[in-house]
DNA sequence: TCGATATTTCTATACTTATCGAATCATCGG
DNA sequence: CCGATGATTCGATAAGTATAGAAATATCGA
């Protein structure tokens, strides 16, 4: 992953509701969320929603895919990845920064998340 | 870590010039550089270097100490190991997240970085 | 085809960030 | 104490980001 993109997934995180969003879209597994589903769950006015959304697309961050009427959008994990990869690499000094704590959030996978 | 230290602290990385400074201090070791010393090296000028220095400062992301007439910087691991192990825990699905890559850089640690 | 639904794009506005010269502050050597 | 050095703060300006209503686009059910 290089600098360039490092940035705007960086960038795409530093935001109090992008990282909500992105946080939900790790929850929700592969199957993801409907742009109105995640919009209602953070109150957030849509075309707000809609901007937050094409900057997480934009870092790569999230896929998405239609679906009927919605769009849905999902987290991805490879990217997710690769940006963690990189500040391993290049942003912690020896081993004193991986984290002790292993992951321990588990992803649902199912719900309605199409309107 | 709470959620508005995270979106500062990633604020600070999701820049050119800080993301740049972060990776010297965190190879430059607990020795850390001077302020000069790094808007020399990345060829920026004082006064720029010591608003991106005050961001990082700000996030957390890094320790000052004045030695003599310069101050000097040190990457606080900590506070990155923190920022990992959120990611890990709030932005990471299962193991997929997880980099395979183990961190291969060294810090020097014995510089010339006070002027 | 029409109306309803889901989402994005457009537009305007407010806010925040980045840049860098000039002025200021702190420390040292003599 | 004074000049020089290292760094921060100030001030102005340019550029980018966030917000949200209104208009436009796409899809569906009837």
């Amino acid at each position: 992953m290089q600098a360039d993109l490092v940035i705007r997934a960086l960038g795409a995180l530093a935001q109090e509701h992008r990282l909500a969003t992105f946080r939900l879209l790790v929850q929700a597994g592969t199957e993801g969320m409907a742009a109105g589903v995640l919009a209602e769950r953070l109150g957030l006015p849509a075309s707000s929603m809609s901007f937050h959304l094409a900057q997480l697309s934009n870092a790569g961050l999230v896929t998405q895919r239609r679906q009927s009427r919605s769009i849905i959008y999902a987290a991805d994990y490879a990217a997710m990845g690769a940006l963690m990869g990189y500040l391993t690499e290049n942003c912690c000094g020896g081993a004193s920064c991986a984290p002790a704590t292993a992951p321990t959030t588990e992803r649902p996978n199912t719900e309605r998340n199409v309107a």
